[in-house]
RNA sequence: GGAGGGAUGGCUGAGUGGUCGAAAGCGGCGGUCUUGAAAACCGUUGUGGGGCCUUGCCUCACCGGGGGUUCGAAUCCCUCUCCCUCCGCCA
């Protein structure tokens, strides 16, 4: 949610930034400007009638004699459903206004380049060399099935498509991935280590920017009207929702494992192979709560940290930063993280950073005070998520790449503590 | 699932349908005292919205959420949520 006041202040900057996202109703600007002045009239209007109102009733209390006090009374009457009518206005316009704004995506960092789409997103480094192979690299599906680690068959038959079994040192090693993520997050990087529901509230997710706009990609159950997390941004941006904590506190760094769970509503034969795009997947996230000053210097540590776990397990990585027509709704600027999958041929999406400004502070309305002294007014705090990297993709990464002749996976060094001896899964 | 009890400011806790945004205490902040600190004393201390002769003042709303009764609601009614106690069931 952007503030108001950006609108009011500053409606060219928030328009160049809806053009430079491709934003498909740039004429929103202009809406919200409208609903805004109509709010504040209807509103002047109802807080006249309302401090008459106060007024009077005031006055009839102090009124001794009876018939007196009734005749006053009688002349107050009807003044109530005036008021009613006009709150009444109110509410609808704010509803409109809430609505129209919900929508409306987070305002972009300048030092954004442009560009319509991910095809334009920029390479800032490229750390490692795609691994060369004496043999031709084998896929992970074929790797993962000849092994036995990898079942599609049974996902489909439990659940459908999309969805896939891990077996015996396939699903330790996954298990294994998030052991080693967090231990690396919360020992070596500064981050505590959170477990959330699984399952939200709405209200959560709206916090965190997903609804309404994305309510298509979420599962939801309808007799308890609870979500299932699509990532733990999710549960992690309401974890202190309406506080207000001391500047002194922060920041806030939580390291959170869960699984995500999301509809994927992309086109049928795209990513169908493997299990690069499942419904359900594993992911170590990365979230802080800062003060707004240290949001940008914030945004490159964690892709640092990000970008550590990927050399930690010899995987050859690039880091891009997003074009405008690819930066997420809630996201001022962000950089994607991908790791070489030489089997498939292709670079993997397994990490994005995102600096939020306090654009999901503000929905979820998370405030932090800078002094203790009388007066000092709560503001927004800045929020930033990262993925410490998507276990299935990690896994695709490791499995393609360390792959041998015969077929059986060497298992990266960092990983051994958690595979109970399995040095080779053959 | 059944039966009761509760939800008030950062916390504890009063509150008769009418100067109640709300007593009191604790805590926080500022000050006096002190070499310094503590104690004591004095003052101050919620959030959001709107307006203006915009650093101060006026005004509206907020006592778990939503709705209602009334000239007027923290207070009465309905409803939802959450918490506590007891019984039952249960991984």
């Amino acid at each position: 949610m952007l503030d108001i006041n950006l609108f009011r202040n500053q409606p060219d900057t928030v328009r160049a930034s809806l053009k430079a996202r491709r934003f498909a109703e740039p004429q929103a600007v202009d809406r919200v400007l409208e609903l805004d002045s109509q709010r504040r009239s209807l509103l002047t209007e109802a807080e006249k009638l309302k401090a008459e109102r106060n007024a009077a009733s005031k006055a009839i209390s102090q009124i001794k004699d009876a018939a007196e006090k009734q005749a006053k009374i009688a002349e107050q009457k009807g003044l109530g459903e005036k008021i009613a009518a006009l709150d009444e206005q109110v509410r609808q316009v704010e509803a409109d206004l809430e609505a129209l704004l919900s929508g409306i995506p987070n305002v972009l960092d300048a030092r954004v380049p442009d560009g319509e789409d991910d095809a334009q997103n920029v390479v800032i480094k490229t750390v490692g060399e795609p691994k060369q192979f004496p043999f031709e690299p084998k896929p992970h599906w074929d790797l993962g099935t000849s092994l036995g680690i990898i079942n599609f068959e049974q996902g489909v038959k439990l659940t459908g498509s999309r969805f896939y079994v891990l077996h015996g040192a396939g699903a330790r090693l996954q298990r294994a991935l998030i052991a080693f993520m967090l231990d690396l997050h919360t020992r070596r990087q500064g981050y505590s280590e959170a477990y959330t529901p699984f399952i939200v509230k709405g209200e959560t997710v709206y916090g965190a920017g997903q609804l309404p706009k994305f309510k298509d990609n979420l599962y939801r159950d309808a007799e308890e009207d609870l979500y299932m997390v699509p990532t733990a941004e999710v549960p992690l941006t309401c974890i202190h929702r309406d506080e207000i904590v001391d500047a002194a506190s922060l920041p806030f760094r939580y390291s959170a494992y869960t699984p995500c769970f999301r509809r994927e509503k992309v086109a049928a034969g795209r990513d169908v192979r493997g299990i690069k795009r499942g419904h359900q997947f594993d992911k170590v996230e990365m979230y802080s709560f800062t003060l707004p000053e240290e949001s940008d210097n914030e945004l490159e540590r964690m892709r640092e940290d990000a970008e550590q776990t990927c050399a930690e397990l010899g995987l050859t990585y690039r880091v891009k930063q997003l074009c405008s027509g690819d930066v997420g709704f809630c996201a001022r600027m962000t950089y994607d993280i991908e790791v070489w999958a030489p089997g498939q041929n292709e670079w993997l999406e397994v990490s994005s950073v995102s600096n939020c400004g306090d654009f999901q502070a503000r929905r979820a309305n998370v405030r932090f005070r800078r002094s203790r002294e009388a007066g000092a007014k709560p503001e927004f705090l800045h929020t930033l998520n990262g993925s410490g990297l998507g276990l299935p993709r990690t896994m695709i990464a490791i499995m393609e790449n360390y792959q041998q002749a015969d077929g059986s996976i060497v298992v990266p060094e960092p990983l051994r503590l958690w595979m109970g001896g399995i040095d080779v899964i053959r």
